[in-house]
DNA sequence: AAGATTGTTGCTTA
DNA sequence: TTAAGCAACAATCT
């Protein structure tokens, strides 16, 4: 579920927490987790430290000491990064304050690697079902998987050219194009519904047969709605929170997504529902063209 | 109890 | 080469 806003959320979030940090041990309780091998990694990283923290689409790019090696973390569906300090407050009540979900004890049943800091905080990498992981490049392999990535919102490579160039003679439903990584990342199932439905454009569409206006709108709303989402610290639909365990804000300003049989904000017709490319796909026939 | 679920990869078919 | 559909990955929830 994390796409780039929520990974965006994290990262800045994780950035002020863990920096410069020394890491004191690393426990893998799930080896499927981790790609490569378990002794190299706990090796690399146990008195090391993360310098800094970047990403490119859905991908977080830790960077170890130096700068010579990457920690490549992807949440794919159901992954998530929970930091905790020290004093971990579990009193005998319950909470009944706003931020709810927050409090966690953890580890729990689906923590996959603890980072447990020299300060006495620790990094929870939880992961329900499992696709996620984590994984260790060089320069050179960290170089070979950026290469891959689509032009990304937010960049300076994201412009109106360049989008009318990935898109130009593409037969690909539009939906498909904004969700193919290798084309435009970042954007996933719930972001590429509601940029759609804001730019008055029919998912199955095919790519080349949108007019330059059309394209124009797309290119717009994917940056207001990606920067929106941002503001708003993501979306949760089920399982995304963000480092303190928090839900995110934007789920309140989802316009199609999820709401498939419930009134269009526009014209108060049904939303709908239908399969494309394997997902999900929610919009509105009157408001959509 | 069957079918749904945010992401990605890889296979098959056309 | 391009695109679509599907299964796989795993564990939940409705």
């Amino acid at each position: 579920m994390p796409e780039l806003p929520e990974v965006e959320t994290i990262r800045n979030d994780l950035k002020r927490k863990i920096l410069d940090e020394k890491i004191e041990k690393i426990e893998i309780l799930s080896e499927k987790s981790l790609r490569g091998n378990i002794e190299s990694f706990k090796k690399l990283l146990e008195g090391n430290f993360f310098s800094d923290i970047k990403r490119i689409g859905k991908l977080m790019i830790f960077e170890i000491g130096r700068g010579d090696k990457f920690m490549l973390v992807h949440l794919k569906m159901t992954g998530q990064l929970i930091y905790q300090d020290k004093k971990i407050i579990v009193a005998g009540g319950h909470s009944s304050r706003s931020d709810e979900g927050a409090i966690k004890n953890l580890p729990d049943k689906f923590t996959r690697v603890i980072f447990y800091f020299k300060n006495g905080e620790k990094l929870f990498f939880n992961d329900l079902r499992r696709f996620g992981n984590i994984q260790i490049v060089d320069k050179k392999e960290l170089k070979k998987i950026k290469n891959k990535f689509g032009i990304e919102p937010l960049t300076k490579n994201f412009t109106l050219e360049n989008l009318k160039k990935v898109i130009d003679g593409r037969k690909l439903k539009i939906k498909s194009v904004l969700m193919n990584q290798q084309i435009i990342s970042g954007i996933g199932n719930i972001y590429a519904d509601e940029i759609l439905f804001a730019a008055g454009v029919l998912p199955d569409r095919i790519a080349c047969r949108l007019s330059a206006e059309e394209i124009k709108k797309i290119f717009c709303l994917t940056e207001k709605i990606i920067k929106k989402a941002i503001k708003y610290r993501g979306t949760t639909f089920s399982n995304y929170v963000d480092t303190s365990g928090r839900r995110g804000g934007f789920s309140k300003m989802l316009k199609v997504y999820g709401r498939a049989g419930e009134k269009c904000v526009c014209c108060q017709e049904k939303i709908k529902k239908i399969k494309l490319g394997g997902r999900g796909t929610h919009f509105c026939e009157y408001c959509q063209h």
